[in-house]
DNA sequence: ACATTATTCAACCACTTGGTTGAGTATAAT
DNA sequence: ATTATACTCAACCAAGTGGTTGAATAATGT
């Protein structure tokens, strides 16, 4: 598995701004150099570097150095724990919901049973 | 659809912290008040608070008040955006990953053939 | 040898974050 | 009416973020 210490905390925040986004976009279509990376967008090369070495720090890139260039690529491990973390969790919420959602219908019937009114509105 | 000004950004952001995770996943098991959230947590009750605004901020949970108590409950939408930027991504990625990996290994078969020599090492 | 290119490192800045404490505002209980 | 409870608001603080600029390092081109 070579899983790391892979953390949640750390990829979802590498992933929480746009300019990493964006950098991890056009990682995806193959390795890219720094400054290659950097050309899109306005802010500095320096800027860009730094956003690259939080991208790192989550293992989301990878580096490879090949004389002065620097080539980064993408590593989607880490996503995996993220889409793992997500959809466990969203079949719990949902699952909740669901449950409730269920017991408002029921309620409705009986309600709709007892009351014999057409037209009558739900809450929410 | 609903979608009011989801935010990729606020969303990962809000789900990159430990604390804030728990709190949903006690949340997954039904509507709690901010003091039931703030109880298994050594930090003050207004950090929690703080926590509570962050995760309304983000959609990911709404406030309900009844009287004093403050009922939190789950909404799990912007998941399903992250979610789908996720999976989408990662198809990308590993699209590409798969074709190198394949192109990888019609180059070691090539190569092999070529030199025919056993023992030889590939660069990283 | 010298200049150019690719990149990081270091210091700085404004702003945000995650936490604190102390006070304020409703609502509920006595 | 007083006190207790549930919560927020406001001010503060240390540490982190996202950006800048200027210099350092290291490889390449002339």
């Amino acid at each position: 598995m070579l899983t790391k210490e892979l953390s949640l905390d750390e990829t979802l925040m590498a992933l929480s701004d746009p300019t990493r986004r964006a950098i991890l976009k056009r990682l995806s279509s193959g390795e890219a150099r720094v400054t290659e990376l950097a050309q899109p967008f306005s802010m500095s090369l320096n800027a860009v570097s730094k956003h690259i070495r939080v991208l790192e720090r989550a293992h989301l890139v990878r580096r490879r150095r090949d004389g002065r260039e620097h080539l980064l690529s993408i590593n989607p491990e880490p996503l995996d724990e993220v889409a793992n973390w997500i959809v466990t969790q969203r079949r719990l919420w949902t699952a909740r919901l669901d449950a409730l959602d269920e017991l408002l219908k029921a309620e409705d019937r009986a309600a709709s049973k007892a009351s014999k009114k057409k037209g009558e509105k739900h809450e929410r």
